[in-house]
DNA sequence: TTAGTTTAATTGACCAGTCAGAATAATTTC
DNA sequence: GAAATTATTCTGACTGGTCAATTAAACTAA
């Protein structure tokens, strides 16, 4: 009962998903989602108040996924070098999906510039990622391996990296140069560090 | 006679860059241009191809302002750290114009992951960027203040830095650390260099 | 049967681009 | 230098199309 309607509604968030990444942000209808997800049109406002309440949906949820993924692969880790290792990683997993994610992710991005809801979602999303930082950071101090004056300013400055890197990974529109600008964005990081 | 048609281009373009900061990129429809124009809906149409014409217009004149002046700026010092300091002082002008700049930047962005014709102009304005913080870092080998590698590697990682710090302020919406953004990015950067 | 779910049809709104004709400016002619 | 002619620019109604959201009808499974 509840549990189907909660499979209908991932569903419908996944088909959001991929019609956001082929489509983008705005260009995308209701049309389209229920097609992506083999439904008619009337199912999405039945599940979800509206089509900006199933993008909002959308957003928390492949923002918290992603955190989750990241966060695990970095408690698998011991030590401080390794852990940003295992971050950076998680967050260069491959071409293909890095390209699905930032294309929907940066859509998301130019709309919080006016759209409260998804900025308080990117809001928990950085708040959270800083969170992973700081434990990276915290053990780099411990071990000596990192120079931290401040865990809130690096913290940030490493996120800063990830997401420029990313974005201009982005714009070559070079998938090859996938694990190049991986490896630029750790040597960075680490170079900012020590 | 064309002179007088080129003003009228720019004055479509200067609605444009309003009407796209208020409303958005897709949101934003000829109407809105025409009507911060103070011209009637035909202008922008009599002036340019169709829509993403004036808008292609307006990411290539945005960008290459943009240039100018931080190369204009950049140019005017004899250190590297002069040098940095004066091209960090230009990206981050102020509040105001920042948030304009990078809320019509940042939709361009995420549009350009699937339209050429933006992410062409975006590919420019990014060697443009290399172009200066290349000159800042020879001068920095040269001076030995700044440990260079790769000029190019590094060259990138300023670019990256600058805009990541940008849109990371962006998110926050809070204009009273627009200070307090730059000064993390200049230290980044410095930081990163040395 | 009936509550939950899905489909199909409808409504009302919006928009890009077109175009015919109006208005204005430039040029020519006498 | 005024009138006539031509070129340029502007206007806004109109077209064809799209869309979100609503509604009513149909289906389904307990």
């Amino acid at each position: 009962m509840n549990r189907k309607a909660e499979l209908k509604r991932q569903q419908i968030i996944k088909a959001a998903y991929q019609a956001v990444s082929d489509k983008g942000y705005e260009a995308v209808t209701l049309q389209d989602i229920a097609d992506y997800a083999n439904v008619s049109k009337g199912v999405p406002n039945y599940y979800f108040q509206n089509k900006e309440d199933v993008l909002a949906h959308l957003l928390a949820q492949i923002t918290e996924r992603i955190y989750e993924k990241e966060k695990e692969a970095v408690e698998k880790e011991t030590s401080a070098e390794s852990m940003l290792q295992a971050y950076i990683n998680t967050v260069f997993v491959s071409a293909e999906e890095n390209e699905k994610f930032y294309r929907v992710y940066l859509d998301f991005l130019a709309q919080a510039t006016k759209n409260n809801r998804y900025r308080e979602i990117n809001e928990r999303f950085y708040q959270n990622c800083a969170s992973i930082s700081k434990q990276i950071l915290m053990q780099g101090a411990k071990e000596k391996t990192f120079v931290v004056n401040d865990f809130e300013t690096a913290g940030r400055a490493i996120r800063t990296m990830i997401d420029g890197y990313m974005i201009q990974w982005m714009m070559t529109g070079d998938h090859s140069q996938h694990r190049a600008y991986k490896q630029a964005c750790y040597q960075a990081i680490t170079s900012y560090l020590s």
